[in-house]
DNA sequence: GCAAATTATATGTATATACATACAATTTGC
DNA sequence: GCAAATTGTATGTATATACATATAATTTGC
């Protein structure tokens, strides 16, 4: 489906605000996919992305700031969602002997067993899209453009 | 910046994939920024999208239904977006005399009134955009292209 | 013409973001 | 070495999404 069928619009003033409605759009169209996908497992999208990078951290401790700053989402709330996974038994948070005031995080063995299954998962959704590795990159490309300029943090 | 240097990522595992999280990315990034060029309004970006949906209909009362369809958000709740922008006094909510179950809303004299003073406001902020015609059409198609074949909705 | 199905909207709950603020622990400037 | 500033995290509030469910009004099938 197009962008114009979705909105049921016409047209666009300019060709540049079209392309910023697509941004949005289709990122909106992603993360619900990746939300339900997520789902079946007990987890939000967040959460997952918070599980990524303490598996990417290899046993290291990690604070509740180097989460937050690695997160996709600017400005997301990792202390809350740290609360969640502690919840589920899926991370372990111990405050830091040296600095009282940092939390150390940790995935737990429970967390890499549910990341394991869902790797599974995302690679067989990833392998639907249907850009080649050019576009792919060209893609990249226009957005990184895209965001130039723009005075956001 | 570029999507590896905020992720603080040396490398990804397709193309494909970095360009999906990008998307994902640069959506956050220009929803953050619209956010808060309407917050001095005191208006949410979606109260701002509902707002101008009805503006678009000239008049003419639309249903709850029609709006949530023209939502970019899939699944937005339209009827609590409704509900705030009554509370501000931006639109009138009426049940349809000929079919009681639908709600005729449209959108106030104050409500076009906030509407304007933001078209300057947002087409200064499109205006920032570093994109050629013919890039944003690149990436329009591009985008297009990325949701064929995604089993969402 | 009435029961059953459908439609339009509303509401409850869990999750998340954005922002402001709070507070304790640490660092700094003197 | 102590007060002031900074840092790291937590929490409160408003907004929004996603989903399930509820409810009233309308349409349909017989």
């Amino acid at each position: 489906m197009t962008l114009e069928e979705q909105l049921k619009q016409k047209e666009f003033k300019t060709k540049r605000q079209r392309a910023y409605l697509n941004v949005v759009y289709t990122a909106s169209v992603l993360n619900l996919e990746q939300t339900r996908l997520f789902k079946p497992f007990g987890l939000s999208l967040q959460q997952y992305n918070v599980l990524r990078i303490l598996r990417g951290q290899n046993g290291t401790p990690v604070s509740i700031g180097l989460i937050q700053e690695r997160m996709l989402d600017i400005q997301s709330n990792a202390s809350r969602l740290i609360d969640k996974l502690e919840d589920k038994k899926l991370v372990i948070r111990k405050v830091c002997p040296n600095d009282k005031r940092q939390m150390e995080i940790t995935i737990t063995h429970e967390g890499l067993k549910v990341l394991l299954e869902l790797d599974t998962v995302i690679a067989s959704n990833e392998s639907n899209i249907q850009l080649t590795d050019g576009e792919a990159d060209m893609l990249n490309d226009l957005l990184n453009k895209l965001r130039e300029n723009q005075k956001s943090k």
